[in-house]
DNA sequence: AAAGCGGGGAG
DNA sequence: CTCCCAGCTTT
């Protein structure tokens, strides 16, 4: 059997992740299920903020079994203010499968793992590579950033064709007796030296990067897409009645599905002629996509009222709902009103 | 092929 | 402010 010879960009980042690489506990097991709950929580996610909660998660559910078997709140209450809220569920709906399809065996080939909900292209090579040292090249936002540069490819990545030209790209570049070390170490290096605004002073391929020869390391990768901001209302009442509050689980379509929330003013509020009393609420939440307004009013309603309960809700006691996964938009809503006693009451212990 | 989906940090 | 992060699913 003959050794494919070591392409020098892959020799060079071999050696710098040698150096550089960062201790991270997923680099620390080969564990298929440890890995993979890693790859899903740092999807579009980065590494200082989904570091706590894998540590949370995989101390909570330190098997797939474990994943299988809890109550999906459970999960999401821990998911909570990560965001991409799917990400959770599919990541048990997965976990079921493996239980279900695979006798509870974590899948050992990329074209098996990657039939797992919420595991793509990227997620697939990552935990064949890593878990089971299959040579499939990893392609997310670093490998995009990295090979562009180095090798000046003009391919829009916003475009569809940009994943199947860096994947030949960078499967061609993966050596076969390490592809795991490969893949990480491309994906540090973007991470960490060749960054958006890189300071390329230091960089070991200074001397072979096109983008740096050429000065065009800030016109590189090249993007297209602009996404567009749409501004939207949300309006909330904290309804509280008997210490129950009114609430609901989000299950439409749309942002933070699986997720709950107070009274979201939709009418008129003709069922309850009570007096409001207004809460300070963050001016807006900005998600990538969402500008949100919101006002917020707290509602006493007395005891002994019969009231009219709107479709999809219910009342819930604080110590209920605060076990509940809820978005960051209602998370600030109840830390900036602490001076309210329920919302006291429902004061997360942690994010 | 394009849109939808969270939240946060860096510059 | 803008950009983008160890992307995937749905339409």
């Amino acid at each position: 059997m003959q050794k494919s010879p070591l392409h020098p960009f892959s020799a060079t980042i071999m050696a710098w992740y040698a150096e550089h690489q960062r201790e991270l506990p997923w680099r620390q097991t080969q564990d298929p299920y440890a890995i993979w709950l890693s790859e899903i929580i740092l999807q579009q996610t980065r590494v200082a903020q989904g570091l706590p909660y894998f540590e949370r998660l995989i101390t909570a559910f330190p098997t797939v079994r474990d994943l299988a078997e809890a109550p999906e709140a459970s999960l999401l209450r821990l998911w909570q203010g990560l965001g991409y809220y799917s990400r959770a569920r599919n990541l048990q709906k997965a976990a079921q499968m493996v239980m279900r399809d695979f006798s509870g065996v974590f899948p050992q080939s990329y074209d098996e793992i990657i039939r797992l909900p919420g595991v793509g292209p990227y997620t697939a090579a990552a935990i064949a590579s890593f878990a089971f040292d299959e040579a499939k090249a990893v392609v997310d936002g670093n490998v995009y950033r990295v090979l562009s540069r180095v090798f000046a490819v003009e391919t829009d990545i916003a475009s569809s064709a940009a994943r199947g030209v860096f994947t030949s790209l960078a499967q061609s570049l993966i050596p076969m007796q390490d592809p795991a070390t490969f893949n990480q170490a491309i994906m540090e290096f973007g991470a960490l030296q060749c960054t958006p605004s890189p300071d390329c002073s230091d960089c070991p391929l200074r001397v072979s990067c096109a983008a740096f020869s050429e000065h065009r390391v800030a016109e590189l990768p090249i993007k297209s897409k602009k996404t567009k901001v749409k501004e939207i209302e949300m309006d909330y009442l904290v309804i509280e009645q008997n210490g129950q509050l009114l609430v609901r689980e989000r299950t439409e379509k749309g942002i933070w599905k699986g997720m709950w929330e107070f009274y979201l003013i939709e009418d008129a509020c003709d069922w309850l002629p009570f007096q409001r009393q207004a809460l300070k609420s963050p001016p807006v939440h900005l998600l990538s996509h969402r500008k949100i307004h919101c006002d917020a009013w707290y509602v006493q309603v007395p005891d002994n009222f019969e009231l009219e309960i709107p479709e999809g809700y219910g009342w819930m006691s604080p110590s209920d709902f605060e076990s509940k996964g809820k978005p960051v938009l209602l998370l600030n809503l109840i830390t900036d009103n602490l001076d309210c006693p329920i919302l006291q009451d429902i004061s997360p212990t942690y994010l």
